[in-house]
DNA sequence: TCCGGGCGTAGACAGTGTCTACGCTCGCCT
DNA sequence: AGGCGAGCGTAGACACTGTCTACGCCCGGA
């Protein structure tokens, strides 16, 4: 079994498992010392601060994501599909994972990293998905080589605004102002997803041209 | 002059100076009584409790904002000259007022007024500045009738997903990882405006039609 | 004149993150 | 085999935080 996980392992899970029920404002450090069972003095061994503690538990979100993407990914062939699959995992993942999903983006967490000098930064963790994004985006392009007699920004350019869109949407309606905005039930209660289906398919259809293909 | 304001507008005003200069993780109760001159037991009277100090400062932002579209859109006439000014206002502020906009958006602030019965509620702030968007966005429609043969999402979806897109690029931009993926400098150091200029103008020919008009 | 209520002060209390000193327990070396 | 040293976790101290409570002060009305 697990058994042989060593201590930095067993902080971590029990910031994960705190993150998701508790959210991302109960990350204190001697509760996730308690959780592991361990006294507060413990987590100093393996992070320097509290900090460094909440990175090592965002970059497992990302780890998470990441992940998630990849196992949404290969049921799609087309590169439209292999995104529209792409953008209901990362809003989803934002509605499921509140608390997580609000640490991975937290600016003081990040500035922990500051001068931190061993890879991978927290940043740059979105760089292989951002990447991945933009070869789909040209895939699909070059696919449907007459969307438009408008060229149209650079890939890159538009896989970013893509990318853009689908992460203010998760953060706007898990927020809750989208949902009040279109008279949508707030975050926490469930059938309101078609609405935000709606707003997925717009954001797809705006950055991608209409769904021509 | 404003010699006569009250101690509640002192702290909000000691708040706002606090979180423009050293972001909004540097909002302490007792950080802000000091900034105001008083010991830290004084806010009590006027708020009940910290988050409710903070749900004020973040009202100001949101007044703050809006007070910058009005000021930003009246010299614009078509609706999508105002639709570009009050994006750029939208991203310019993120970037410029960075704590602010980091506070204006937390989940802990806004569950402080989970059970607070007086308006406005902070999550009601961005309801008229959406409103405004719906109309500008079915306005622009109206102008050119003749955008495209798809119909294209009804006007609140789409000013609904042109909102989200531009709250996105903010806040990526802002935290970092948009800049990192473009090849631009961090947002701190001053000139990787063009970049983001062409992410403003890549979501609004995405979600308004390119620039036909 | 006296009184009462609004307003701010000051201290106590539990809890937090960080730092330091102290043991315990292994595995390695002589 | 015996001792030793390094790794690992404990426990307490310190400054600080947000909340709560009791206490003074000052000013306006009866």
């Amino acid at each position: 079994m697990e058994q042989g996980s060593s201590l930095r392992d067993r902080l971590i899970d029990a910031g994960v498992d705190l993150v998701m029920t508790d959210g991302a404002a109960s990350l204190g450090l001697r509760e996730i010392a308690r959780r592991a069972g361990v006294s507060h003095g413990a987590p100093r061994r393996y992070f320097p601060t509290h900090h460094a503690l909440l990175s090592a538990i965002a970059r497992r979100g990302f780890a998470d994501l990441t992940a998630r993407f990849v196992a949404a990914a290969d049921g799609e062939a087309a590169p439209r599909g292999q995104l529209r699959a792409l953008a209901r995992v990362y809003v989803g993942y934002a509605l499921e994972c509140r608390g997580m999903f609000e640490l991975m983006f937290r600016h003081d967490v990040l500035d922990s990293e500051q001068h931190s000098a061993d890879p991978p930064r927290l940043r740059e963790s979105t760089l292989p998905l951002f990447e991945h994004v933009v070869a789909l985006v040209t895939r699909h392009r070059s696919d449907d080589p007459g969307l438009r007699g408008e060229a149209g920004p650079p890939p890159e350019v538009a896989a970013a605004a893509l990318w853009a869109n689908l992460h203010g949407l998760a953060q706007l309606w898990a927020w809750g102002s989208l949902p009040l905005a279109l008279g949508a039930p707030p975050p926490g209660d469930a059938p309101g997803g078609d609405r935000l289906d709606a707003l997925v398919a717009a954001a797809l259809d705006a950055h991608l041209g209409p769904v021509g293909s």
